[in-house]
DNA sequence: GTGCCTGCAAATGATTTGCATACGA
DNA sequence: TCGTATGCAAATCATTTGCAGGCAC
C-alpha cells in the first residue's frame, strides 16, 4: 500500500504536478480499481465518502491536470456532464442512451480499417468508438 | 422552390410535427446545403440573419424534437455546446481539438470489423467513430 | 520564504422552464 | 374555437474564475 502511494507520487512528480494530499487522493481513487470512468461530481463524492475532503472545484482542477499531463482522457460522450477515462489507449465504448451510462467494450478485437488521412497540418490524436445501446424494444 | 418547401412540411407532418412558420424556415435551413453540423447558436444566427427571428428557446425545443423524430442527430463530442448533424445515417467525423471543429470524414470506406455483442436486452442504435485531430507539431 | 494549491463564493455559459400570448387546423 | 407553439425572462445546472489563506519544496 505505501508503495503504491510512492508510485502515485512518483508520477505526478513525473508530470510536473506537486504530490499534494488532494492530488494523490484523487489519483488513488482513479487508478486503484483499474479502469474507469467517472464524472467530476462521482470522484468528488468517493473523495468525501474516503475522508479525503476536497473541493469540487478542486476536482475540476485536477482531472483537467491529470488530462493535459495524459495521465487520463476526456470521452466523447453527448452528455450533461464530461466523462472522464483512467485508460488512455485507444479503446472503445458502449454508451447506454437514455441512462448516461458508459462501458466498457469487453473484448476489444473491434477493428478499424482504412483510417481516412488528415487533413494537411493535422494529425489523429486519438480514436474514439462510441457504440450507442438503446434498450430493446420487447 | 417552393417544392422543396412542400418537401418541408410534408416531412414535419409526417413526424406529427406542425409544420409552423418557424419549423418550416429552419428545417429549410438545416436542410438546403446538404450535410451540416451546427450548434443551436449557430442555426439561431443563420434563421435570424435569413429574415426569421426565432427566439433561441424555440430553436432549442424544435432541434430535440426533430431529434426525437430522427430527422437529425446529436453528435457525440466532448464540447462545452451540443452538436447536431443533418446526417443521421452511420457515417464518421473529424474532431479538431481546441478549436472545437466539426469535419465531415471524406471517403468514407472507413470500416469496421468486429462489432461486439451489445449486452442483454441492448441493441445497437447508432456506431459513432470519433477521430480526434490535432495540429501537427512542425 | 516563495510560489504553486486549495477552497470558497461569485461569475459564467449553455440549456430548460413557466407562463402569457399567438397561431395553425 | 381549441390546443399546440412561441417568446420572453427567470431558473437551473455544469463548469470556471478571482482571490485569500495554506502547503510543498
Amino acid at each position: 500500500m505505501a508503495e503504491a502511494v510512492t508510485d502515485v507520487e512518483t508520477r505526478l512528480r513525473d508530470c510536473g504536478l506537486r504530490p499534494t494530499r488532494q492530488r494523490v487522493a484523487l489519483a488513488d481513487l482513479l487508478f486503484a480499481k483499474g479502469d474507469r470512468h467517472l464524472t467530476v461530481e462521482e470522484l468528488h463524492e468517493e473523495a468525501t465518502t474516503a475522508g479525503v475532503p476536497v473541493s469540487l472545484a478542486t476536482v475540476y482542477n485536477t482531472l483537467h491536470q491529470f488530462t493535459e499531463a495524459g495521465l487520463i482522457r476526456v470521452l466523447a460522450v453527448e452528455s450533461a456532464k464530461t466523462y472522464f477515462d483512467t485508460n488512455v489507449s485507444d479503446h472503445h465504448h458502449f454508451f447506454v442512451e437514455g441512462r448516461n451510462e458508459v462501458l466498457d467494450i469487453p473484448v476489444s478485437n473491434l477493428q478499424i480499417d482504412n483510417l481516412p488521412e488528415p487533413p494537411e497540418g493535422m494529425e489523429i490524436a486519438h480514436v474514439d468508438v462510441i457504440i450507442r445501446l438503446r434498450e430493446k424494444r420487447r
